[in-house]
RNA sequence: GGCCCGUUGGUCAAGUGGUUAAGACACCGCCCUUUCACGGCGGUAACAUGGGUUCGAGUCCCGUACGGGUCACCA
């Protein structure tokens, strides 16, 4: 073990005085969207405060790595604008922030507190059998009990050990978390939990203290999982004499009742929903609320930036219960952003969408895009409503009979011949001729304007459902087009 | 099973002993309208349950039920 000079310098690396908060990641996996979630509400207790926002990566499992995971946590942070103040790729006062690069400090630590009396060496080979079943009684681990000299003397003639943890049989602890308050256990229900592995690298519950203290992180957020391990964390903690951080433990996101999301279930991650057509701002905005919600003067806001979630984002706000996750609230909150946006950005990202189903250049793709803003909820929608624009669907003359409008056959092939010959006599083909032109007809006959309106935008789009109305459709169209399509109309009736 | 936590409409949730128990999504109806949407108006729908405490309980206490978490040399 070091001498005490070396965690005196240590201690001294740490910084004090302001908020600071952790995301810790393992690289496991993909971000699903309780991970979002927890990286957001940790975001915003170090924004909120004008604290750091800290992103450490715990990879101490050696077998469950995957590749590119690290790789997906920086993309999705940057693309969700949850910039960290330090983090393995921009540094900071107490790197590394990487755990595998940490590795000889856990080891000290082990170390440290194995003399001051809140740790032991285990050498015992368990089955995996007697670890599944739950049957190991702690009390009866005879390297518990084990003379100081004699676990030294078997490390040194290099025997293969754990280093545990040394939790009292008998009293209580209790420890407080910020959301669900004061939590008193019996010490007899805790066992004396791995803290440095046979591989010599930490457990999560071991590493976690240490750098988490050693990083000066005020706030532990994670999720609630980790609930029955914070009495285990606090005795660590005093064990080293150190200062209990706050502790935020968040309830998880439910896919129903009964499920966590999972990428097992095909929940969809963070990235998933984006190629979905979800916006991020939308998303970042859901998230948020799934779990947490603004109280007093606010308690009926929805619509947050995240500038505003910054200013009145509380740990008292998340709520203690899990929450399930809601794709149709969520297209709400996109379909809202979407129309929160300006025609020139809507047009910018529905493009894609809308040249993907509307292959001919004649038709402008900004001008479709306007008919679109108000009525999408997400961007896959948009091909689906655009498909009689290359081409004509074929459907059936019932498609001119429309009660409400006061459309039939009859009048609808009336509307269509004399709607014909009055498109081919305009002058100009913009919005106000087109329409004038159907409201002069439909005055001159003395009927509803929909009688005449009704039928021009069936035969113009095929369709019953559009977007815009016949005025718009006919003027991307564009006349020639216009007038092939209703003289085609024309002779289904 | 032991220990811990939770429970307001289908969903997200406000509520911190006295309210006609907010609001939003979804759903239904009406209006607007050349369709669908958008928008406007209105509606259906909740304090898991049984005991206490109290003049008074969604709010406090206890039990029950249901749900979740945890009991790894995984995080």
């Amino acid at each position: 073990m070091k001498d005490m000079s070396w965690f005196k310098e240590m201690e001294d690396k740490i910084p004090h005085g302001e908020v600071r908060t952790r995301f810790a990641p393992s690289p496991t996996g993909y971000m699903h969207v309780g991970n979002l979630r927890t990286a957001l509400y940790t975001y915003l207790i170090a924004r909120h405060a004008g604290g750091k926002f800290i992103l450490r990566i715990e990879d101490t499992d050696q077998v469950r790595q995957v590749e590119g995971a690290v790789e997906v946590i920086y993309k999705t942070m940057d693309q969700c604008h949850l910039e960290h103040d330090e983090g393995p790729d921009v540094g900071g006062p107490v790197a590394p922030y990487i755990q595998t690069e940490r590795r000889p400090y856990y080891k000290e630590y082990a170390e440290l507190l194995m003399e001051r009396g809140h740790a032991y060496r285990c050498f015992c080979e368990k089955t995996e059998s007697e670890e599944d079943s739950g049957d190991f009684d702690r009390g009866d681990d005879p390297c518990r009990s084990m003379s100081r000299e004699e676990s030294d003397r078997r490390a040194a003639a290099g025997e293969p050990y754990v280093i545990r943890q040394l939790i009292p049989h008998e009293g209580s602890t209790t420890f407080h978390d910020e959301i669900f308050g004061d939590i008193t256990v019996e010490n007899s229900t805790l066992d004396d939990q791995v803290l440095l592995k046979r591989d010599g690298l930490p457990t999560y519950n071991f590493a976690n203290v240490i750098d988490d203290h050693l990083m000066g992180i005020t706030h532990v957020v994670r999720g609630s999982e980790y609930l029955s391990s914070a009495p285990k964390y606090n005795l660590l903690y005093e064990g080293f004499g150190w200062e209990i951080p706050k502790y935020v433990h968040c309830s998880p996101v439910m896919r129903d009742a009964h499920n966590k999301m999972s990428k097992r279930h095909g929940d969809p991650s963070y990235e998933d929903l984006i190629a979905q057509g979800f916006l991020t701002d939308a998303v970042i905005n859901y998230v948020t609320l799934l779990g947490w919600s603004p109280r007093g003067e606010q308690a009926e806001q929805e619509i947050f930036s995240l500038k505003e979630l910054i200013d009145c984002f509380d740990i008292g706000g998340i709520s203690k219960s899990p929450a399930i996750f809601d794709i149709e609230k969520l297209k709400y909150f996109n379909s809202e952003y979407i129309r929160a946006m300006s025609p020139e950005a809507f047009a910018k990202i529905a493009e894609p969408y809308i040249r993907s189903a509307v292959k001919n250049p004649a038709y402008d793709a900004a001008a479709i895009a306007a008919l679109l803003q108000q009525r999408t909820e997400v961007l896959t929608d948009i091909p689906e409503k655009l498909d009689f624009f290359d081409s004509l669907p074929d459907y059936d003359k019932e498609l001119f009979i429309h009660k409400k409008s006061k459309s039939g056959l009859e009048s609808s092939k009336q509307a269509l011949e004399l709607m014909l010959q009055r498109f081919e006599a305009l002058e100009s083909w913009d919005d106000e001729s087109i329409m004038n032109a159907m409201l002069a007809l439909a005055q001159e006959l003395g009927v509803k304007n929909s009688v005449v309106m009704w039928p021009v935008r069936i035969a113009a789009a095929g369709k019953a459902v559009t977007p815009g109305g016949a005025v718009e459709i006919c003027r991307i169209l564009g006349r020639e087009e216009t007038l092939r399509r209703l003289k085609l109309g024309l002779e289904k009736l």
